[in-house]
DNA sequence: GATATTTTGTGACGATCGTCACAGCGCTGA
DNA sequence: TCAGCGCTGTGACGATCGTCACAAAATATC
């Protein structure tokens, strides 16, 4: 709890009262490798706070997994969609290695924030830096090449290359697994 | 105006006095073709809803414009990165016909939230939306290959394609325009 | 209505990518 | 220790894409 605490007052400080009330919103649960934080189908009525270890988030598009995103220690993952519409989920969130999360439960969160105003201001906050991940990814692949992707997360998120795998690592590039093997190695040479 | 508030209530009533703090955040304002509505290197300052008409994002990469999205009649236009960071914007939203938009204030917004805690949950439920549509197109290239991303464009956003030119609608798509143009060729023939 | 400008179609060609196949490497568990 | 499994590298080949170039069609402008 202390980290997801400290988290949330990076966001924005947070009075006594309002952390009272944010308390009965949280659980803490452990996931073992492969577990999944949410499933297909379910609907999405949680944030997962990542204490420690990471996840990742795929769809299954014939009957191919195809990653969108990996979630680390301090970030939030969800499906936005599902947890704002209440709408059954068309992704999986599945632990890569043990971990442990904070689950922060929407409706319990929905009545902290009738309670104090601040815990609705702090949702905001979460949901919009949330968006500006997705952004911050979405035009990863109008903009740039799969090489240049490549040497985006190389330079901007460096710690995704040292914990996952390359066959990961290019199901999120949107590229096969050779073809990431063989940029990397084009790259090498010259 | 009208049209404004009449797209507000669908996300959640408003009371006469939420819709009284709500309105010293809002302008009126028309832009001609090709005028910017905001511009790189600007902080976005403002939430755009749009009236009438339509507007396009773009990134300039080498010189060359990128599409990242393109914004109707009852769409709210934004960056939603510098929106809330406060950072400079890195990408320009231009007029693609004369058009009319309500312009959000971002502070007049903040302070009739503090008013009317309606205002707050209406802000939270814009930033969810417009965080669930780049979502969806964020996906859309990470799932599919180009001619399965104009299918998913013709099937859901059908609108897009009678308005949009084959060039900007490439650019979107993230190929070139001949490719686009084979790949609808390809598709006559079968 | 004639002209200018923009948009779209198409051919050619080289570069890149996806797929299939197989080999090597490292880790794990019996 | 050795077999099994997952991960990565690489070769071959066909499909697709980007680029350059130019023609045709559609649209805008006066």
């Amino acid at each position: 709890m202390e980290n997801l605490l400290r988290y949330l007052n990076t966001l924005m400080p947070l009075s006594d009262e309002s952390v009272a009330a944010l308390m009965p919103a949280l659980t803490r649960q452990a996931f073992r490798k492969n577990e999944y934080l949410l499933q297909e189908g379910q609907v999405c009525h949680s944030l997962f706070y990542i204490d420690n270890g990471y996840c990742r988030s795929y769809h299954v598009i014939d009957g191919i997994e195809k990653n969108t995103g990996f979630f680390f220690e301090n970030d939030i993952a969800t499906n936005i969609n599902s947890f704002g519409s209440g709408k059954r989920s068309e992704l999986n969130i599945i632990a890569c290695e043990p971990l442990t999360a904070v689950i922060i439960d929407r409706d319990q969160l929905f009545r902290a924030a009738a309670q104090a105003p601040e815990i609705e201001t702090l949702g905001r906050l979460c949901i919009r830096l949330f968006a500006s991940k997705q952004e911050e990814f979405s035009t990863l692949f109008k903009l740039y090449s799969a090489s240049e992707r490549l040497e985006y997360v190389e330079k901007h998120h460096p710690h995704m290359l040292q914990r996952v795998s390359l066959t990961q690592l290019s199901s999120f590039l949107g590229v096969a697994r050779e073809t990431l093997s063989r940029i990397r190695k084009r790259r090498a040479v010259s």
